[in-house]
RNA sequence: GCGAUCAUAGCUCAGUUGGUUAGAGCACAAGAUUGUGGAUCUUGGGGUCGCGGGUUCGAAUCCCGUUGGUCGCCCCA
């Protein structure tokens, strides 16, 4: 192969993939639209601190990172969280609340690719701003439930696994352990679905071996699976916080159920998510049969618009990939069958007929059909089989006959009728055939 | 960063123990066919066999390296 290969992890989009891929874009800004999100766009390249801030200087080691000709340290942006409480923050006390954004971006991680994941990837991202109340999270839940079933996919695609850091906190708080123990349990409740028993190792080494009581006690809680568990396994302790905790969880199920959305949401403490910076729900999208990565990803991250230098101000969000979702569609037969079709196909006698049909092509194509003609000179029966191949829907046969009697024949491509329709009125007729397609 | 595996036409692939000028189907183009349909038939274009080196009289084939794809580990915002 000769020439040029683009960069790992890069994706070209011929078209057929890229009417792939507005097909999915089309459908997030569609759900967000609907849900009252409003858009939003940033930069691509951004100060390197923006993310060793949030994340820590290690996250350098994942990142497109580079020193510019004057001397800054930046980065593509490998996610949009740091960037939007950017923007919310400097403005927050302007902005009407609740605050409720989306943006569809492209994303670039130095990460090796694998299946589901490329260097650089597009993710759609919803954030609301401002509400610290449960209300919060049913509208996001809602909206990335929206967001996969918008495609055709439904309760048997795809689940939503809603947990709670803040709600593990407390539970393990009550059960004496302190802040950096709690820390260290959470991490391996990260790895517990995949590495099994292994993943306590990590916090023996630590913290000691952790006592077969208590040990019981974080694996039944990791094996709940409805609000009732979740309330029986809570009673025992006397805790305001734990009490707060359990009357936002209802809220959140109860809302989610009354939208209609129940069979979608399944509790399950066992997604804690890695990022320190979560402080209560976190939610994540997997497809049912489990042969995928994540399709998403979000919770609360109250803390995070401080950190960075600006307002104390609650914030839930998550992100949706295109990656892992264009697989899941794909799987499904859901993606579109083939790029658009015009609307009309001209078929021409030839040059004096051509240029008799360009003043109508342009006219149809200012009144907004998507009109098609062949290039070159060619048989009549070569022309009908482009139309037939091009998937219009009507052809306008400009010959000799026609442009004798001043008409233009319009042939309906899906039951071949044909009329002919005088040349001024071209454009009407062509509407008229094309209503209520 | 580590490991496994693969790489022949735009796509899917064949190619014998190493042996003449590397093939097929699909796709694309032209013709049969200058007034009516996705068919059929004929013909054509398209390859430094991923790239570089080695072994050999001779390499798509064997060996080494490298690049890229895929899958996994680490990580996963």
């Amino acid at each position: 192969m000769a020439g040029f290969q683009s960069l790992p992890g890069f994706r070209e989009f011929y078209p057929e993939d890229f009417s792939r891929r507005q097909q999915i874009f089309r459908t997030w800004r569609q759900a967000a639209q609907a849900y009252g999100f409003q858009e939003y766009d940033a930069p691509v390249l951004e100060p390197l601190e923006l993310y060793t801030t949030k994340s820590g200087d290690e996250i350098e080691g994942q990142l497109f990172s580079f020193t510019d000709k004057g001397g800054r340290d930046v980065a593509l942006r490998p996610e949009m969280t740091p960037t939007v409480c950017r923007m919310v923050g400097a403005k927050a006390g302007a902005l009407k609340r609740p605050i409720k954004w989306f943006s569809i971006a492209e994303f670039y991680r130095y990460e090796r690719a694998q299946k589901g994941r490329l260097r650089a990837f597009n993710q759609f991202n919803a954030d609301i701003f401002g509400e610290a109340g449960p209300e919060a999270e049913i509208e996001l839940i809602a909206l990335l439930i929206q967001c996969l079933a918008g495609f055709g996919l439904t309760k048997d695609d795809f689940y939503v696994r809603l947990s709670d850091r803040d709600l593990w906190f407390f539970y393990l708080e009550a059960l004496g352990f302190n802040d950096a123990q709690a820390r260290g349990i959470l991490g391996a409740i990260d790895r517990y679905e995949k590495m099994g028993d292994d993943a306590f190792k990590g916090y023996a080494e630590t913290h000691g071996e952790l006592d077969a009581d208590r040990k019981a006690k974080v694996l039944a809680f990791l094996k709940i699976k409805s609000l009732g568990e979740l309330e029986a396994a809570l009673a025992p302790y006397q805790s305001d916080k734990l009490a707060a905790r359990l009357a936002d969880w209802r809220k959140v199920l109860d809302g989610v159920g009354a939208m209609g959305l129940a069979d979608f949401i399944t509790v399950d403490l066992g997604v804690v998510r890695g990022l320190a910076y979560y402080t209560g729900f976190v939610f994540e999208a997997f497809d049912r049969k489990g042969d995928l990565r994540a399709l998403a990803g979000g919770g609360r991250y109250n803390d995070l618009i401080k950190k960075l230098g600006y307002a104390d101000l609650p914030a839930v969000g998550f992100a949706i990939g295109d990656v892992t979702t264009g697989l899941l569609i794909e799987q499904r037969g859901l993606a579109p069958k083939h790029a658009t079709a015009p609307d009309v196909f001209v078929v021409l006698g030839g040059e004096a007929e051509r240029k008799a049909a360009f003043a109508d092509i342009r006219a149809l194509r200012a009144a907004g059909w998507r009109v098609e003609y062949p290039f070159k000179d060619a048989a009549f029966g070569k022309q009908f089989k482009a139309a037939a191949e091009s998937g219009a829907k009507l052809a306008l046969i400009y010959g000799g006959d026609e442009l004798a009697k001043g008409v233009v024949k319009i042939r309906d491509m899906s039951d071949r009728s044909e009329r002919e329709v005088p040349r001024a009125e071209v454009v009407d007729a062509v509407r008229t055939a094309l209503a209520g397609r």
